[in-house]
DNA sequence: GCAAAAGTGTTACTTTTACACCCATGC
DNA sequence: GCATGGGTGTAAAAGTAACACTTTTGC
């Protein structure tokens, strides 16, 4: 391994020589939701005439897995300070069955550690790196295909998030500031896959007692205007911290 | 990275030229839980002339990561078909401080994987390795100090556990055969530190539905003969699958 | 006979589920 | 005025938590 002062490596040295920046043999891969239009939604790259992926990266030599998985972020929403968990770490052997570089430090076996991200879709501008094309907002429902398991680190992180929602607010950062009472539920529904009763919904989303009621109702739409909530930062952070009990 | 035939390497060539065999910069660690006489035990590994550790190891070139802790696993306990679950991977820079080797491969950054294991203690009879003087099992509240970060992984190993233990009768493996149902609940409150009311905690246990009463009672002991229970392994094995419940 | 652990059941309380009626808005 | 979605409350059911008395055993 030889270091290198320079920060960063054009495409063709991190084919070959990646180790110059990164460690060997491990990479991160993220899986960023975001909610919009009543429809979850992940952020998947398309590599330049190549399949669609997560975005994903490598762990810089003195620098943590953690901090990795918000790098790699940021660089693709642009945004940081944002709710990121790791939630497994996949080391199959054959996971990159396929792989169409032979050669160079790329062509090596890689374990990644799966992180998800939530964030909030109308803050970020997705974008392309320098070996993508595209980079855009997928409905979770209608994923295309992806390359070697980015299928199954996909629903792993689903499976982990709607797991996580029985002990943890989560939902938080993927909706706006404000946000009506049937939106929330929406949200809840499609990580769920599941129809919930709008009032009891309504009682049990009450009874976190994380939500502050607002004065104003969302207006505009068609029938009735539905009031406005937000977040009370203050103890949705204690509620996040304790988990919301259940159990022994 | 140099391949070799062989399926091992002596303490010098691990230290030195590891990457013959293993995966740079990435190792498995095991948090190993055993119960006996009423106490949750885990088992620890001394180096020769150094601190305790976690039993560990590396990642083979060709071996699932799944499998290099499968394999650890066999090596110390001797046992396999035990139950092993990864549970989180840690990725600090600095997680290794104070690292005692500070040349040749060994002396790489490695991020680790955790696993956790719960066997039966009867069954094990630990095996120390090359690199080891001592492995023996630890009451878990009882622990020593461990290398780097060893403490705060098997403290995480510990609270997964407590967690999943909200959702999966993960217990099963920890038990022998038979057991009392005053031992399954003195396993309970050793995972989760604290006590739990007798009578609630037997219905609970049964409404699980898992559980065969035995005609049988334990004699021997002082005071009155409880009855022996088995665990029903259908019936087990598909509230693992389900989960229990709980949630949305 | 006494101390210590084990067996068992009932009641109150809390949480969850199921369900119905009225209101506002756009067409 | 009617279809659609939103606001709100109550009653039944299920689950959880609290709690007491009797039995067996060793000393």
């Amino acid at each position: 391994m030889t270091k290198r002062k320079s920060e960063s490596l054009s495409p063709e040295e991190l084919r070959t020589h990646g180790d110059r920046l990164f460690l060997s043999h491990l990479s991160v891969d993220c899986v960023i939701f975001g909610f919009h239009e009543g429809q979850l939604k992940v952020l998947l790259l398309k590599w330049k005439d190549g399949p669609w992926c997560l975005p994903g990266g490598f762990v810089k030599h003195h620098e943590s897995v953690d901090y990795s998985a918000t790098r790699i972020l940021k660089e693709r929403t642009g945004l940081d300070e944002i709710y990121l968990k790791q939630f497994h770490a996949f080391g199959d052997p054959q996971r990159e069955r396929g792989k169409r570089y032979k050669q160079g430090w790329i062509a090596n076996r890689f374990v990644t550690i799966g992180y998800y991200a939530l964030v909030e879709y109308s803050k970020v501008f997705p974008q392309p790196d320098l070996l993508s094309s595209e980079c855009k907002w997928w409905d979770v429902a209608a994923v295309p295909d992806l390359i070697y398991d980015h299928k199954q680190i996909m629903t792993t992180a689903l499976e982990t998030l709607r797991l996580s929602l029985n002990d943890h607010p989560v939902v938080y950062n993927l909706m706006p500031l404000k946000f009506t009472m049937p939106e929330l539920q929406r949200l809840y529904e499609t990580i769920l896959g599941q129809r919930l009763d709008r009032r009891n919904f309504q009682k049990r989303m009450l009874a976190l007692d994380i939500l502050v009621k607002l004065k104003e109702r969302k207006t505009g739409g068609a029938h009735k205007a539905p009031f406005l909530y937000r977040f009370d930062k203050k103890k949705y952070d204690r509620a996040m911290k304790q988990g919301l009990v259940g159990g022994w």
